[in-house]
RNA sequence: GGGCGAUUAGCUCAGCGGGAGAGCGCUCCCCUCACACGGGAGAGGUCGCUGGUUCAAUCCCAGCAUCGCCCACCA
């Protein structure tokens, strides 16, 4: 083995083995255990947002089927419909070339070709990453199967009336020239103005003043409106305007949904062009005039000189026309909420347009009560509260979208504008009863993404046909996600799972956090703060770094910037820290509620821990391959070997509780711990005596060589869920030692608690021994005295128990403590003068003979002895107080008792050793 | 305007009613026969602020401050 481990050695090695091996297969037997992975857009690669919740779904996964589950882990990938698209049409238009220029169908085969491509990447950054999917089972949402389930959801929601086509306001991104739903718009503050018109009313009595922040849209005004108690205005209601350059009358109505106190106290309707002033039509029998086109230039409706204008020239040119009739009252600045296209980034417009919707309330009730009792599971529960609000509050769901890459919407028009909708065209006819003459047209629209993405769950497990694997593994044990999307994608899961499957899809939804960059910001392509999981795995030169943030960019302009940002933060690039490292560093940053900071220095402190336990291997396997490790012949296990396996009793059973509540942090902390502080620090350093002594028995050693093996194989098993490679090669060379038989890590059981008992007497035995030599270690760093130096010790006032102890423990204390002699104090004896260092009531001295200043021994012991007397002045004080003495439980105020003169114990022991020195001094 | 979360050692984070912990960084000493991606010894924190509840508060409650996220139709 080499002295340093090498992640890249084994890690793809070892995953083509686990491929070859079928590991990641249902084993067919067990309780189910499944987890969808969220599939991944095929928009490019995988980031540490995707590696972050791939480690929590493998451990959670590995740690289900170590346990014998019959566990399914689902993997597959979306085709995400705008974003896909976009990137594709980025290509080509690099090229020169427009999507039109293509046509659909060449357009759609193009990305194809791409998703092929990302598709492959995404698949091998998993494999990377050491998902254990189930490839062979492995979807993506437009595969055949797919979308029959798709066209399957849809025809049914239609004929229920859960699908309805309407012309309503919608959003619609004029980039994109596609309709988006409610949770696709992004609103950021920004800052605008506030336009005042004069509005005259058409008998020339006076005028009425309205504030606008989209000056164009006047010339689709339809009323003016006033609240009904406002005096002001009480007169006017049911009178006309005039309305300014497009000439029209138009009434004066009232309605409470203006705001009396705001501005003039009246506003200008405009219908088609906004939502509150859609409703306020509706209300009213407004008429709607739409003065836009799908790009947002004005279109036939408006004076022939604004006709085709851009809406912001269009913005321009009314201002300066008011301005020019006197119309114009005032201009102030104004902070608004301004709605965007999330893909786009493009203003939005409310538009008026044909749309397929969702009656999304009808399919949330039940989602609602799904939560509310407890069939599914918020982890953690707080975000419950984030699901009941929007659902609470949910608006029907905009459905189709103007795009080519996508499911078709299954739904065919007649020559007359009658409406079909059917599996297929003929399934369509055959429902209307239309004859095979009538031409039909299909629908040019896609449905949105998460329409296929909802129906996840099962359409993977072959719904709507009735599969075994169905029967299985639906419902899903647990969906872990992102906050991000719990409205995008949970929330429609649950209505769709209940709908269609007639119960929920999965009983916990562990919710983890965004991977934030070091400064804490969301990592993101435009601000050139992306890694890829596999730079920091495999490591990268900065200037293949540089290339890889800035190139693709939909802002090309930033790459200047970018280039700088990433030369100074990896000046050296990023080095290897193999996947394990990464793992592990996921694993300890996942504690609930709250995002992860990437810190490199940490992954670096993982690949250290990787080292550490590679290293530890190695020494076992130094010392017990081709050795006897006691198989069958006698064995007498010595304090060690017992504190060692009660602690990993302890270890398994805090680890275990930790993944049952999610917190892999906790789990990783516990395991981390024992490994280099209890296995590595103490076990490998007591056993080197142990197996290395003349005077040890056969049986002895023996029993140290099984507890060696026995633990690191057992501590594989504990850490194979969140390492999983380098675990599995360690296994693989310990395992036969150790006597335990098969061909993977994998597939063995995952260490129960009980295989192992605690040892309390060793624990309280070892922790002796342990204070023993760290107070030996400490007077010699602290005065300085040469690690190499053997020391003399004295005991004094040693209890039997002490006695005992040293008797027993003699050679591990010597040998760890550097000690060349230790030597019980008679009682009454004069000590010579030392340093000192307590041990409960015993006193363990180190002779100054020279080697320890007197000085710094008296500084060391008034640190101490100042320390433990502001401990007891504060235990005085509360012991003092007689409504602590009495209030507090018996139990609390003995321990506060026992403590206070242990303490005062331990003050004078060091007063009179504090004197001693002195008059040495 | 509502809602949620955060505020603990220089940095990244655990802990959460009975004397504050880890990793990284820092200081000092060591290339000791598994590991210098290492070993040993240290320094470093009135646990954001102000009140309240309690015998006891970093932990519970209220308010405030700062930061962050989500939702929301004030033209």
């Amino acid at each position: 083995m080499q002295k340093t481990y090498s992640p890249e050695d084994i890690e793809v090695r070892i995953y083509a083995e686990w491929e070859r091996l079928g590991c990641f297969e249902p084993s067919g037997t067990g309780a189910p255990f499944c987890i969808m992975l969220p599939p991944p857009n095929v928009t490019g690669t995988l980031h540490m947002g995707h590696a972050f919740q791939d480690t929590i779904m493998d451990a959670l996964t590995r740690l289900h089927r170590m346990r014998g589950d019959n566990t399914l882990w689902q993997p597959g990938t979306d085709h995400a419909g705008i974003a896909t698209q976009m990137v594709v049409e980025r290509q080509l238009n690099a090229e020169g070339l427009h999507r039109r220029d293509l046509g659909r169908e060449a357009f759609v085969d193009r990305i194809w070709q791409w998703k092929k491509s990302s598709g492959d990447t995404i698949e091998r950054q998993l494999k990377r990453l050491g998902a254990s999917v189930d490839w062979s089972r492995h979807k993506f949402t437009m595969d055949p199967e797919l979308s029959r389930a798709v066209t399957h959801a849809f025809v049914q929601l239609h004929e229920e009336g859960l699908i309805y086509r309407g012309k309503r306001l919608v959003n619609w991104d004029p980039v994109l020239h596609t309709a988006l739903s409610d949770l696709e718009v992004v609103g950021e503050e920004e800052s605008g103005k506030l336009w005042h018109f004069s509005y005259p009313l058409a008998d020339g009595d006076g005028a009425l003043v309205v504030a606008t922040t989209r000056p164009e849209t006047m010339l689709g005004d339809t009323a003016v409106a006033v609240h009904p108690d406002d005096p002001r205005y009480a007169s006017l209601v049911g009178r006309e305007i005039l309305l300014p350059i497009a000439g029209r009358r138009i009434p004066v109505i009232a309605d409470d949904y203006v705001d009396p106190e705001f501005g003039s106290g009246c506003v200008k309707i405009t219908p088609a062009h906004d939502f509150n002033d859609y409703e306020i039509g509706r209300r009213h029998g407004l008429e709607m005039i739409n003065v836009l086109d799908d790009d947002a230039s004005l279109n036939e409706s408006v004076p022939a000189a604004y006709r085709g204008l851009d809406r912001f020239a269009a913005r321009e040119r009314v201002v300066a026309e008011m301005d020019a009739l006197g119309l114009l009252e005032r201009v102030e600045d104004h902070r608004m909420v301004v709605p965007r296209g999330d893909r786009s980034g493009a203003v939005l417009e409310p538009y008026l347009t044909d749309q397929w919707y969702v009656k999304a309330a009808t399919l949330a009730a039940p989602a609602i009560s799904a939560v509310e009792d407890g069939r599914v599971r918020f982890v953690p529960e707080n975000w419950s509260k984030t699901y009941f609000e929007w659902l609470n509050n949910i608006q029907d769901w905009c459905i189709s979208r103007q795009l080519w890459w996508g499911h078709r919407i299954p739904a065919w028009y007649d020559p007359d504008g009658g409406v079909h909708v059917g599996a297929d065209e003929a399934d369509a006819r055959r429902r209307s009863g239309l004859s095979a003459d009538v031409a039909l047209v299909q629908d040019e629209d896609v449905l949105d993404t998460w329409f296929s993405s909802a129906l996840w769950p099962f359409s993977t497990l072959g719904w709507p046909e009735d599969t075994p694997a169905l029967k299985t593994w639906y419902p899903g044990t647990v969906l872990v996600t992102g906050f991000d999307i719990i409205f995008f994608w949970v929330a429609r899961m649950i209505m769709m799972g209940i709908k269609f499957m007639g119960d929920v899809p999965f009983r916990e939804v562990y919710i983890h956090g965004l991977v934030r960059d070091a400064e804490g910001q969301k990592m993101s392509k435009s601000k050139g703060s992306v890694l890829d999981p596999l730079d920091i795995i495999d490591g990268v030169d900065l200037d293949t770094l540089v290339e890889k943030r800035t190139t693709g960019m939909m802002q090309p302009q930033l790459r200047a910037r970018i280039a700088e940002a990433t030369r100074k933060e990896f000046p050296q690039g990023i080095s290897a820290h193999g996947t394990d490292a990464l793992r592990f560093t996921f694993a300890s940053l996942a504690t609930t509620g709250r995002d992860v900071r990437l810190d490199l220095s940490r992954v670096e402190g993982y690949r250290n821990f990787c080292n550490k336990l590679w290293n530890a291997s190695r020494f076992v396997l130094m010392n017990t391959e081709g050795e006897d490790c006691g198989a069958g012949g006698e064995l007498e296990p010595g304090l060690a070997d017992r504190w060692i396996r009660s602690r990993l009793a302890e270890t398994v059973r805090v680890s275990l509780e930790a993944f049952e509540a999610y917190r892999l942090d906790l789990a990783a902390q516990a395991i981390y711990e024992f490994t280099w502080h209890e296995f590595c620090d103490w076990y490998l350093e007591l056993v080197k005596p142990a197996i290395n002594s003349e005077d040890a028995t056969a049986a002895q050693k023996r029993a140290a060589r099984r507890t060696l093996v026995e633990v690191l194989e057992a501590l594989l098993r504990l850490l194979h869920p969140i390492m999983p490679f380098i675990t599995e090669a360690l296994w693989r060379r310990v395992a036969p030692v150790a006597g335990v038989g098969g061909e993977t890590v994998m597939l063995q059981p995952y260490p129960a608690p009980d295989d192992y008992p605690r040892d309390e007497a060793a624990e309280a035995e070892m922790a002796w021994v342990q204070a023993f030599i760290l107070g030996v270690r400490q007077v010699r760093g602290e005065m300085n005295i040469a690690p190499g130096r053997p020391l003399e010790v004295l005991l004094q006032d040693a209890s039997e128990q002490d006695l005992g102890w040293l008797r027993a423990n003699e050679p591990l204390l010597m040998k760890l403590g550097r000690i060349a002699a230790i030597e019980p104090l008679a009682a009454g004896a004069a000590a010579p003068p030392s340093a000192t260092v307590l041990l409960g009531n015993t006193k363990l001295l180190v002779p100054m003979a020279g080697l320890i200043d007197a000085a710094a021994e008296i500084a060391r012991l008034e640190k101490q002895r100042d320390k433990l007397r502001s401990d007891l002045a504060k235990s005085r004080a509360k012991l003092d107080k007689p409504s602590f003495v009495e209030n507090a439980p018996a139990a609390v105020v003995d321990k506060e008792r026992r403590r206070a003169e242990e303490v005062a114990a331990s003050i004078e022991k060091l007063e009179q050793q504090l004197e001693r020195v002195h008059a040495l001094a």
